[in-house]
RNA sequence: CGCGGGGUAGAGCAGCUGGUAGCUCGUCGGGCUCAUAACCCGGAGGUCGUUGGUUCAAAUCCUUCCCCCGCAA
């Protein structure tokens, strides 16, 4: 089967990865042009791109979609079908229209839930026990396409989105594999999404990450877990918003506003949480420093107990 | 040359308006205690990231390079 393949990041990349492992057809491959990024702002290549570039599939980078060449670009190379992963472009329906078998894409939930750009994120900040990914076929509106194929997984307690990420991205991969066999066999489940079950999420930045001690001590363990490896959760210590890594649930209970330090020792900094719970923070970073643990950063910055 | 923070005992920090370094924890030895992540006493441990310079004298001022970190994208 002739593949096209569209994407950017590594999410997309462990996609592409099977692909060319299954060797599949795969004539060319879409992803966002090279921009400059990182300290020092060199430029870098899209981990797709690094990808395709070592396997010797020839790269596209259009700024445009909407571009005319695009279009007799992609009929040259003739796909039988196209598979979008985390390409960061809506693609035009004259170029959905292009392969004879439509185009696929693979999502990082358990379709219709957490439609958008964050879903896997999004389950672990809402403190899902479960979430999963789902292929499906592109449509018009934003992840909205019919269904293929949804297989699930449990979160960890202290999963960390970006070991959920990790984990999702592999099972995407396969469950693509497995989706492309049955379209080629046509026997591919095709499932319409039930839009009363629909839900969305927002891109994640810097203004989720203070940390709102007003709520139970496992919703703010799993903001501080979801919220890696970025944006990162904070909290204010010292005059300074500090950057945490890690928490372990505590047993004491407390009459203090949520949000105040309890105690320190060995355990870290105990914070108040919402109904008098509380909840240990183990590990953390200053500005300017490195991460470490709750325990060595007291040394250095003994803290008075609200 | 995108912007900024930092590199000082095993760990985390202070000192940085110049005069060979201090705190907390840890560690070693001793003491107290039924006991202790408690307390008391004492000790070990640092060419202050690197290069060159200014100076009678630099961790502290200027310079070279290396490394770590955050922002921005």
């Amino acid at each position: 089967m002739r593949v096209v393949f569209m994407g950017t990041p590594d999410f997309a990349a462990a996609s592409l990865r099977k692909l060319i492992e299954e060797k599949y057809d795969l004539p060319a491959v879409f992803t966002q042009p090279d921009r400059q990024r990182g300290r020092g702002m060199a430029l870098s290549y899209s981990p797709v791109k690094q990808l395709a570039l070592q396997a010797g599939i020839p790269v596209y980078q259009p700024e445009s979609l909407r571009d005319d060449a695009v279009l007799t670009r992609l009929k040259e190379l003739a796909p039988d079908i196209l598979v979008v992963v985390a390409y960061g472009k809506i693609l035009p329906d004259a170029l959905l229209a292009v392969p004879k078998l439509g185009a696929v894409n693979v999502h990082g939930s358990l379709l219709p839930k957490y439609r958008g750009s964050a879903p896997i994120q999004w389950a672990v900040l809402n403190s899902d026990e479960v979430t999963g990914v789902s292929t499906m076929y592109l449509s018009k509106d934003m992840d909205a396409g019919d269904v293929i194929y949804t297989e699930e997984t449990p979160i960890g307690e202290k999963e960390t989105s970006g070991e959920l990420f990790d984990r999702l991205m592999e099972m995407g991969a396969a469950l693509l594999v497995k989706t492309l066999r049955a379209i080629e066999n046509g026997t591919a489940p095709r499932t319409v999404q039930d839009e009363r079950l629909a839900t969305y999420t927002k891109k994640l930045d810097k203004s989720l990450s203070p940390i709102d001690w007003d709520q139970s001590p496992r919703s703010v363990l799993k903001w501080i877990y979801g919220l890696q490896p970025w944006p990162v959760a904070t909290m204010r210590l010292g005059g300074v918003d500090c950057r945490v890594f890690a928490a372990d649930y505590a047993q004491q209970r407390t009459d203090k506003t949520p949000g105040s330090i309890v105690d320190t020792g060995k355990n870290g900094i105990l914070v108040a949480c919402a109904g008098g719970e509380t909840l240990w923070i183990t590990e953390l970073q200053a500005p300017g420093k490195k991460r470490m643990s709750a325990v060595d950063y007291l040394r250095g910055h003994p803290l008075t107990v609200d």
